[in-house]
Order: structure tokens, then sequence, then C-alpha cells
DNA sequence: GCGACAG
DNA sequence: ATCTTGTCGC
């Protein structure tokens, strides 16, 4: 199935996300036992005019690292409110072709169906790849939830309008909560679970917290960056 | 009209 | 996202 075309627009962004939008399935497409979690994230250099996307493939046994990939390239767009996806997308497409395998999961840095549109980048990457993705941000989200028990663990709805759009998970311990939201093919009922069951001791989940480090230390280092 | 708005 | 030291808390 090919995507429209994107003529690169804002304008443009906004009517393909439009037209993705509708197409997200909230229903696990993932078959158990998981064995390949994936983790991505962006990081910009040179005023936001570079980006550095890494991919990283965990084994859901023993969360050992089986590959991970960074590229860099020009950034398409600067960042719009609400469009972050189509700012982020052309880089995590190329780092998961470079992937030794496609993850059964993945789990990306941002949001899911927790976003205005219903279209964070994890909607947008796992709508575009076929690839089950759910989101996890770290920032406010659009919505409200109740207050959270001081529990490692605990989640509580994220709702707008009376709709549940994710969750709100207290990942860690005296530690701002996570907000965690299906992306695509991933039910709601599983993904603050699934989100648990790979975060150790930090706030975020090893496969998002490892992608994060790989891409923003890219994106700190330009010298190394170019090369290779 | 104004402010908010993942990364 | 990124620019940035020390500092507080687990």
């Amino acid at each position: 199935m090919t995507a429209p075309a994107w003529d690169g627009t804002i304008e443009g962004a906004r009517a393909l996300q439009a037209m993705l939008a509708p197409q997200v399935v909230l229903r696990d497409g993932f078959t158990k036992p998981l064995r390949v979690i994936g983790g991505f994230a962006v990081g910009f250099s040179g005023d936001g005019a570079i980006a550095h996307a890494a991919g990283v493939l965990i084994d859901s046994e023993n969360l050992d690292v089986l590959d991970a990939q960074v590229v860099e390239m020009p950034a398409v767009m600067r960042y719009v409110p609400g469009l972050l996806s189509f700012r982020e997308l052309p880089p995590l497409l190329d780092v998961l072709e470079r992937l030794s395998q496609l993850p059964d999961v993945a789990m990306v840095s941002g949001a899911g169906i927790a976003h205005a549109q219903r279209f964070g980048i994890a909607s947008h990457f796992g709508v575009a790849t076929g690839v089950p993705a759910l989101g996890v941000a770290t920032k406010a989200p659009t919505g409200n939830s109740a207050a959270l028990q001081q529990v490692r663990g605990a989640y509580t709805p994220l709702r707008e309008r009376g709709e549940q759009i994710g969750w709100m998970l207290r990942s860690k311990l005296h530690c701002q909560p996570v907000t965690v939201s299906p992306g695509h093919r991933i039910a709601m009922a599983s993904t603050a679970d699934l989100v648990m069951r790979y975060t150790r001791a930090h706030r975020l989940p090893e496969p998002i917290r490892l992608a994060m480090r790989l891409a923003s230390r890219r994106a700190g280092h330009p010298d190394t960056a170019s090369h290779e």
C-alpha cells in the first residue's frame, strides 16, 4: 500500500494527517510471545537543521541489545506543534531500514493517539510501516487525568472530551508520570503494561531510553556524526 | 482574541 | 530537540 505523496508543505501535512489518522487500528496486531522490541528517537543539531534518528532492537526476554543504528539527514521541515511526525518520520524510516530485522513492537519517543488530531509520531510510524507501535512522551499532553498514586507502575486514563486517548503512567517513583498511548496496531489496554514490562531503573522504558541516548549523543557531536 | 501544543 | 553546573533525592 503506497501512501499519498506529501508535497512538503504545512498545509499538505495537515491534509495528509487528516487522511491517515482514520487508518489507525487500536487492536493488538502482534503475536505473543514478543521476541524483539524496538526503541526509536530523533535528536537535532545545527539549530534544528540536522536530524539524528536512532533505532535500537532489544531482546524481549533479557533486554539485551540486538542491534542499534543511527542515521543523520537534513531535517525536511521545521517543528510545528501538532505536526512533529512529519519532521521526525523520514529519518526514522531510514533507520528502520538499516536494522537487521523488524521489531515485533516499536516504542517511539512522542505521542501516539494522545494528540490533538489523534495522530502523533507513533501512529504515523505505525501506519507508514505496518509495525505495531506505541508512544511514550515526557511532557504535558492534551487531555486531563486524575491524580496518580505514588506507586511505581500506577496508571490512570488520560481523557479528552470523555474519550480515552492514553494513560498517565508512574514509571518511576518520585518522577513525573509519562504519557503513553497506542500508536497503531496496539490496544489501549495493552499499552501501559507493555511500557512497564520494559522499564527498569529509569523513567523511560529501556528501548526508548537507549535510542534517545544514541540520538542525542550523535546530535551533540557533529564531528563524529559526519562519517562512517 | 489568546494561549497551548509531543520533539 | 538544544544551550548547561551543581545539587538534591533515591
